[in-house]
DNA sequence: AACGGGATTACCT
DNA sequence: GGTAATCCCGTTT
């Protein structure tokens, strides 16, 4: 069956953790104990430490963003717009801020929606909420693990980050990975391969 | 205490 | 192409 992933796979630079995670499966399980429901992740965007001028980080370990300051394998969502939530994985080692945003998943199992394109309808596909934040992702028996299934050959593209053109020079950073050409990406599907 | 904007999406022309 | 929806949070007063 499916296990968590362990810290170590998330205790490890951020853009490294970002393309690995592509591929990935994200289990959503409910504690009233229906189905599971499963999406492998397709798109991702790595966000760095205070120098990083799209970061939340960036305003250094503020009540909203310090999670991205802690220990790595934990949750870090928060609202956007008033009306979305998006999910990030904080990465990096202890005391060293990081974190990736999921932006697009395929979902496995009959009868979800099959795309969940974009990390506000991801949020709302999978049920992950505001109240998720700080979930540890490597505990089996958390409302939201990450696994490992053994899909491998992904053709991994990357790309600058979507809707951060604020941030001078690092919005063009291409910290954004994601499978190329695959269905469920948001914005372009096809850069320059890595 | 008040203000302004956002790691988005859907719907409009 | 443009913009409304809607609220948390960082900043400023």
């Amino acid at each position: 069956m499916l296990t968590p992933l362990p810290r170590s796979f998330y205790a490890r630079p951020t853009d490294r953790v970002a393309r690995d995670l592509l591929g990935k499966v994200i289990v959503r399980q409910d504690q009233s104990g229906g189905r599971p429901r499963r999406a492998r992740i397709v798109e991702v965007e790595a966000y760095l430490g205070e120098r990083d001028q799209a970061s939340h980080a960036r305003r250094g370990p503020t009540p909203r963003a310090a999670i991205m300051f802690g220990p790595p394998g934990h949750l870090y969502c928060y609202l956007i717009y008033g009306i979305y939530v998006c999910a990030n994985f904080v990465s990096h080692v202890d005391g060293v801020a990081g974190a990736v945003l999921i932006r697009a998943a395929a979902c496995l199992d009959e009868g979800d929606p099959k795309e969940l394109r974009g990390p506000g309808k991801l949020c709302r596909g999978m049920g992950i909420e505001l109240a998720h934040k700080g979930l540890d992702l490597t505990v089996p028996a958390s409302p939201v693990y990450v696994a490992e299934d053994g899909v491998r050959r992904l053709k991994v593209a990357r790309s600058p980050r979507i809707g951060v053109d604020y941030a001078g020079a690092w919005a063009a950073r291409p910290l954004r990975f994601f499978v190329s050409g695959h269905p469920s990406v948001s914005g372009p599907r096809v850069v320059r391969a890595v």
